[in-house]
DNA sequence: AAGCAATATTGCAAATATGCAATATTTAGG
DNA sequence: CCTAAATATTGCATATTTGCAATATTGCTT
């Protein structure tokens, strides 16, 4: 049985004349005839009696009106309650990010985010270490790697380039280097844990492990010991702080690209969706490079 | 809005996939995918998120999947409505019937009654599962229970008295209990699934549950366990088959009655009437009891 | 009773929806 | 990890539905 049917019977029933009915519906007479004739046809009995140039109900027209009079209240409240209506999408997205952007980028954005969608809530897990994505600990991934993980998807949302920092503390102790090749004489802070497969730090190892002094695994933490007069650090360019001398970039590694990740089955899950775009955008108008 | 997308709609989030429910509708995938997004579009809003290649309800699918029931509710009320009406002693009866019962008595029955009214076509559901009556897709149905669905109505056509089966090869195996107390000390075949319910299976689980070895959802089945020596069974007299050995009767669970079933809305319906009266004389005839 | 006006019915062309088949995409089993 | 099966998605030909316009019917007015 087509439910459109239904409709037609209603129109007809209200108005007492096919072309009635066609108005209301919006379409020609013959339609609603042709309609009509197939319902009936279909039921297997007479819904109206052509009496005096009108449609009168029969019995079993009237006995289907209240039934179709429910229905039809029915669909007005689906006209009430869902169309147009657009529900908020709403629900929960964890996030893991590094440190460094977990704390100067995705509050702001988050913050924003939340302006235009507050019912998705956004679970921010701070860690260096690489969540896992296949079992859903975090829904998305933001990581500064060269090359991301072959079964995540996503996209590189901008290129992070490194530089050598130092501090006044640093300087008068040990005065600053003038270009890269004098490091050699200079103190460093070096990386350990994960953070030894950043790209820029694989390069420091390979030229100056020698003139690391401390090493730890948190890129701010490192910045402090920088602050601190400990020695000097390789940090990415957005670590920078009034606090900090930028002295130089490092060109001869290459630089990390900062990459927002999801797991593929959740590409297209609209919260999962909307707060990828938003962070997408984000990150790019800030670094507008 | 065209009343017939809600059909889709809900077809799709039963089936979870739209080729699942492009066949439960019976028409081309494609129809259903295209269909999906003019609806989608229309109200404006996202139904399905695409999830580990499932089409999962989104939160506005799931306020509509509410409104769309209650709505297909009504239309199957119509239908019945409609059916109620046809006085006419020809047409299709669909009849589900448990297998043994099936199997058994129904097929000689329902030749007999087609010699009668060659016009009223039989269906015979085998199955083991309750159909859904509401939606009809059975007209009547033969169910073994102590008291029916209460939304049906019907007649009780006989009373079944439970026994204890077991077969030579048991026999052979484990030797025959003489009581029923002494099945403590046999091994049982039991029941899963809906059989369950019936009360034979319910008392056995009460006082034998450690005796089970083996469970199945079937009589029919069962007895075959039985004749292979697997076990002892409670199984409806019925049953009988040269090759069992009928122990002793089972006195204090209450027996299984026979009943035969249709909807209301289906009571006047000439057709179903006279296959109602016809079985039910049937079975008194060969149970007289 | 004749003519008028409103409504109903039918044939044919245009618009729309559907099925088919080819192509992606995804999942599950080896 | 790869292949085969299942599921989605898209373009194009076909089938169905609809609108238009012409014709028929009904009821009302004069």
């Amino acid at each position: 049985m087509n439910w459109d049917s239904l409709k037609v019977f209603l129109s007809i029933a209200r108005c007492g004349s096919l072309s009635g009915a066609a108005t209301d519906l919006e379409v020609n007479h013959s339609t609603i005839f042709r309609r009509l004739n197939a319902f009936e046809t279909e039921i297997g009995g007479q819904l109206f009696e052509r009496v005096n140039n009108r449609y009168e109900l029969t019995t079993l027209g009237h006995e289907l009106l209240d039934l179709a009079q429910n229905i039809e209240n029915s669909f007005d409240g689906i006209n009430r309650h869902i169309v147009g209506k657009d529900i908020q999408p709403k629900g929960l997205v964890k996030i893991t990010a590094p440190n460094n952007i977990a704390y100067r980028y995705l509050p702001r954005y988050i913050t924003n985010f939340n302006l235009h969608y507050p019912d998705i809530q956004i679970e921010l897990l701070v860690s260096n270490q690489e969540f896992n994505m296949s079992n859903r600990q975090a829904d998305i991934a933001v990581r500064s790697t060269s090359s991301p993980a072959e079964h995540l998807i996503g996209r590189q949302v901008c290129t992070l380039n490194w530089s050598v920092f130092a501090s006044k503390a640093y300087e008068d102790k040990f005065g600053l280097p003038n270009n890269i090749d004098e490091l050699a004489k200079h103190v460093l802070i070096g990386a350990t844990g994960g953070m030894c497969r950043l790209p820029a730090f694989i390069w420091q190892d390979k030229h100056f492990a020698d003139q690391v002094i401390t090493r730890c695994d948190d890129l701010t933490a490192m910045s402090y010991f920088v602050e601190s007069g400990q020695g000097l650090a390789f940090l990415p360019d957005d670590q920078s702080r009034p606090e900090l001398i930028k002295l130089f970039a490092i060109q001869d590694s290459q630089p990390s690209n900062i990459w927002l990740l999801t797991h593929p089955d959740l590409r297209n899950v609209e919260r999962i969706k909307l707060v990828m775009q938003y962070l997408t955008k984000a990150f790019s108008d800030e670094w507008a490079c």
